[in-house]
This record gives structure tokens, sequence and C-alpha cells, in this order.
DNA sequence: CATGAATGAGCGTTCATTCAT
DNA sequence: CATGAATGAACGCTCATTCAT
């Protein structure tokens, strides 16, 4: 068990360290020798715990993507209200990615381009999570708070590509304001046009 | 005027040879020698309009971005309502998607990127398009439609989210459905949630 | 004959402008391109007086050594001593490269390569060069001026190599001094070293 | 220690191969992948010991020229006379050209230009090898061998260029003959040319 | 004669990946 | 498990040369 433990921590490091250099100038620009330095492993090294550099960036997302959305699953499961929950899923994702840049980066400037070569990858997409967008707003319908006639897998790509949007602006821009204060006027938008 | 036209035709052809290139595997799978031979021109000739494989990338969205937004500004401009303005919009956006996914793969698979690393490049951003629908929005407070309490900025990314989001996912699908079903369930979403 | 004179001049034009743009940075840095521009003329123009671009520089010192050649005879003829004609041929070719520095930068500088590419080419060699310097010398040897036992050859190539180095360094000095103030010192030199 | 020897061995390995390669043809006809061919390695690790090809022709010249100077200082250091030392260095820069075309071929044909663009590396230059003749000259004088009003820095590029072309002219007639029978000749008249 | 748009072969260099130690 | 030296395929770009006008 402390094998693995060892095992796990490097590990996490090649990830984090994968995660940093990607984000600087981009997948493409980052070397795997930058990641190990980054890492302070071998270049080799990588390669006992992932399989390729397409498998390291997919490797990011499957497991911090669902990281995001075990945690905002428990942090949610408190709250009665969809209105609730839709509202602090926004303020949870914008509040994660402003905390985390370097991740952010990787997610809204490498995810478009890694969904794309990863057609071949199915568990790398965000079926998870636009899952729990959905459940969401399927609990209002039953609370009676938003429309039944609604075209759920549209809403639940426009909610999504909306928080995404938000995020790349705010990357793109610099991170030169607080992108917390976007989640309400988000959050109210979208309420409001699901409402009955 | 002859040789205008000529090399008018020549360089549309190698834009065009080179939607289709880097929308097959994306862009930088995609060798200027493909696009080359898509365009049946040598591949020095490419650089007699284009400076390198970024500026050609950059360049067909300079120019097809700003060919949109000027095709939409032209055929939105006949509608006196914003609400529908903003309903033919996505309309529009879903259409010529749907019309040109080579050119869709392109903008939506190969944007982010770019806008990556095109910080360098201001002109190749998306400001002209958030600014049209900015204007829609607006149009729509002065005529007492829309709210006035609007976080304009945050509106325009989440409205710009939202078309985008919708096409990627279709593309990532396999574009294995008619997108511009997802045009009405949209723009409800929006009007209703800007609406007094 | 006009036409001819006419043809002539452009030949000289691209010549000269060969020259100009050969000693900036380069045989090979330089382009077809940049010499048409230096000329006034089109690339193709080049080919219609060369045969292609390394019989433009070789005929570049097929022409201006000859050109040397023939002018250093003719100055030389009115000098009966073999050590004046000997002394007054330094002072020439050193004059000659400090007034002409782009061309001396093309001889000193790309001509050794070109000695090496033109095994192919006899006609591109100094010979006619070795030969001035040998009559010269014979001359002393005649005079008694100099003596009989010389290794004739090695002299020649000797006295070359003593101007060509003096000249070399000092294009690589970047012309800072004087060039012709080196040439009594090597005549004085060479004189004293072929006397009886 | 063992490792040292190995990578020292792999990068002489692909230095001789590089002297090799850029003999037959001349530097720019070269090809890394010739080299690498030559060597016995692969191309890219060339590029684990030096940085480019550039820089593998300059370590050439720093190198090997550097080793000349060394070896020559020392085999001249037993010799009292000046006039010895001048005879017997111009045996050695014979001999040791005689006895390695390819690097004489590196040196005199390649030469020119890499002085020519190598104006940014100073270190590339023969300085050392000119102070290395100015010493003998000085020594001389002390001697009172040598007459005292020579303008030495003339003289030791009026040296060093008539063994260049003497090893230039040898190369390029195609090594037909010995090259060391040149040396007394040559040594003869500069020793002639140099006494009181 | 002159043009210059078009050609396409050619090459230095990078870097993900492997494997002997 | 870890290393890092070695590999070698891959590609953007240049530019001498051609030829239709």
């Amino acid at each position: 068990m402390v094998r693995v433990r060892k095992g796990d921590d490097k590990r996490d490091r090649i990830m984090n360290a994968a995660i940093t250099t990607f984000a600087q100038n981009g997948y493409h620009q980052a070397t795997m020798a930058a990641v190990a330095r980054e890492a302070g492993v071998a270049a080799g090294t990588i390669y006992l715990y992932f399989k390729s550099k397409d498998n390291l960036l997919i490797s990011i997302f499957e497991e911090k993507v669902q990281g995001f959305i075990d945690e905002f699953h428990s942090q949610l499961a408190q709250e009665e209200s969809a209105e609730i929950k839709l509202r602090k899923l926004v303020q949870l994702h914008l509040l994660e990615m402003q905390n985390r840049p370097d991740l952010a980066a990787v997610f809204q400037l490498e995810l478009r381009q890694s969904r794309h070569f990863m057609s071949a990858y199915p568990k790398a997409d965000l079926k998870g999570y636009f899952d729990l967008i959905g459940e969401i707003i399927e609990k209002g319908q039953q609370q009676g708070l938003f429309r039944k006639d609604l075209y759920l897998s549209a809403i639940k790509r426009a909610f999504f590509g909306a928080m995404d949007e938000t995020v790349t602006s705010w990357l793109l821009a610099g991170r030169n304001y607080d992108l917390t204060q976007m989640a309400d006027p988000l959050a109210d938008l979208f309420i409001r046009g699901l409402r009955e």
C-alpha cells in the first residue's frame, strides 16, 4: 500500500506538471521533456504512468473532470431547490476555474482539440458533466420550477457552453477581473429562461 | 482586374482547401503538402498568398468570421424586433454551420487553440461577433423588450457560448442530426431569460 | 550594335548587382530575387544572361579576374625592373580591392568555396593571375635580380596567398584601416626573399 | 569517467564524420543526414552534442585549430633558433594537412566562408595561430636574426597566407604531388625575406 | 527580350518514444 | 522502478529555375 501511494504521488506530480506545462503555451508546444523537468522526473518515467502524450492529456480530462463532477455532486446534494442548485453550480464552476487557472487553461483552450482527436476516446467527453446539469434541470421540472416543454439536451449544451465561454473569455483577457462576479448574472439568465 | 480575379481565385482555392484539410484531422495534423494537393497547387504557391501555416489559419478566421458578421448584419437589418433578430441570429448561425461543416469544424475545434496562440493577433478574435450580439440586446432594451439591469458582457458571452457549444456537440456527435432544430429551443431560452 | 550595347548594359547591371548582393551575406544566403531587385530586372531576366546562379558567380570571377589581369598587365608594361613590377603589382592589387570592397568580399570570402565547386570549371581558376606573377619573377631572374634556384610554382602561390590573406584580414577586420599601407611591407618581404 | 569517454567517443565520431562529409562536396552541400550516416548515429543524435549545423562547423575550427596550435607550440618549444622554428612550422603545417586531407579541405575551402559568417563567433578565428607566428618572428628579432623594422602584423598574414594558399592549390590540384616538398622553398623565401 | 507567378525538390531540426543499464 | 541517451520519422518553408504571356 505504501508503494501504491508512492507511485500515486509520482503519478500526481507528473499530471500536475503536465497541467502547468500544457497551460503555458498549449498542448502541442509543450514537450514531454518539459513536463518531466517540471515534475522532477526523467522523461522515460512518464511512460511508466501514461501510455503517451495524448493519453496524458486524456487522463487529465478524465480524472479532473470526474473529480469536479464528484465534488460538485456532493456540494450540491445539500441543496433542495433546483434553482439554487443551478446557481451554485455556476458559482462552483467559475470558482474552481478561477482557483486553478492552469487547469482551466488546459480545459478551455486544449479541450476542444482534445475532444476532437478524442472521438476515439469516449470516456474523455463531458457526458458526465452534461448529465449533472440535466439532473438538476429535471429536478427543477419535478419541483414545478422549470417548464416541462424543454429540449433538455439543447439546454444542457447551452448552459455548459455559456459557462465555458465565460471562462475562456476570462482567460484570454488575461484573467484581469474577478471571474466569480459573472456567476449570478449567468445564473439569473438561465433560471429566468427556464422558469414556467 | 483580370489579374486580380485570377489571384483571388487561387487565394480562395487555397483557403478553401485549407478549411477542408484542417477540418479533416485538425490543424496540427494537417500538412501544407496536403493543403496544396487539395488546392491543386504546388506547396510553394501557398506561400505566395499566405506568410505561414499559422497565418493561413488566422486568415481563415479573420475573413470568414468577418464575412459571417457582415452577412448576418445585412440579413438582420430588415427585422425590427430585437427578439426576432435574436431568434434569426441563432437560426443563421446554426444554418451556416450546418451548410459548411468543414468551416464549422475549423471554427469550433481549432478556434480555441487559435484564440490561444493568437493573443498576439488581436484581429483574429470574436469581438466583432460579440458586438453584433450586444447591439441586438441593447436594441431590445430600448424597445422595452429586455430587462435594463443586464450584465451585458456576461450575456454576450453566454449567448455566444451556448451557440458555440451547440455546434461543437453536433460536430462531435458526427453531425447525425439536424442542427437547425436546436435554434428555436436556444432562442426561446435566451429570449425568456432576457425579458422584462 | 545598339542592341548589343543595351544588352551588355543589362548584363553588367546584373553582374554588379550580384557582386553587391553576394558581398552582403555571402553567396549562399543571397537569393536570385535579391540580385534581380538590386539590378532592377525581373528574376527570370537573369537567366537570359546567365545559365544559373553558379554560372553567375563563375562569370564574375572569369571576367573580373581577367579584367584585373589585363589591367595589371598594361600598367606594369611600362616598368622595366622586375622588382618595381612586383612592388607595383602588390600596390595595384591592394588598391583595387580597397576601391571595390564588394568585389573584394566576393573574391576573398566566396572564392575559396567557388574554387571548390568549380573544380569542374577550369577557366574559373587563378591560373592567369599566377602566370602574371610567374612572368615577373622570371623576368627578375633574367635581369639577375632574383635567384635562379627558385621553386617557381611554390613562390607564385606564396606571393598570391600573402596578398590574398592580407585582403581577407582587412575585410574581416571591418575595413577599418588603410589597406594600401600593407603594400610596401609585403613587397619588401618578397623582394628580399627573392634576391640573389 | 566511463560515461565521459563514451560521450567523448561519440562526439568525436560525429565531428570526424562531419569533417569527412564537409570535405566531400562542401559544407552547404553536405546534409546532416549524411554526417549522421557517416558517424553511424541517428540524425537526432548529432543535436545532443552540437547545437546546429553551423555550430558543428564552428566547433571543428575551434577545437582542431586549437589542437594544431597546441601541438605546434610543443613541437617547436625544443628548437632554439627562430629560423629553425619557422622552417619547422611550415613543415608541420604542410605535413599535418597532407596527413589529414579531409580536415585540410574543410579548413581551406570552408574556412573563408566560415570566417565570414563567424564574425559573430570571435573564437573561431585564427588569432591564436597568428600569435604563434608572431612570437617566432619576434624571437628571431631578439636573436638578431630578423630585421627590427618589420611590420609584424603584415608579415604574420603574409606568412599564413602563403602556407594557406600552398595547401589550397595542392587540394584543388587533386593532391597529386607531395605537399611537404613545398616546405623548404617556402621557408627559404620567408627566412631570407626577414633576415637582417 | 522581359516578366513574375508558379513550381517542387530538398533539408535542418524537433521531439515523442524506447530500452539498455 | 527509474533513468536519459539515442532514435528516426516527420514537416514547414525556401528558392533556383521555368515558361506562358
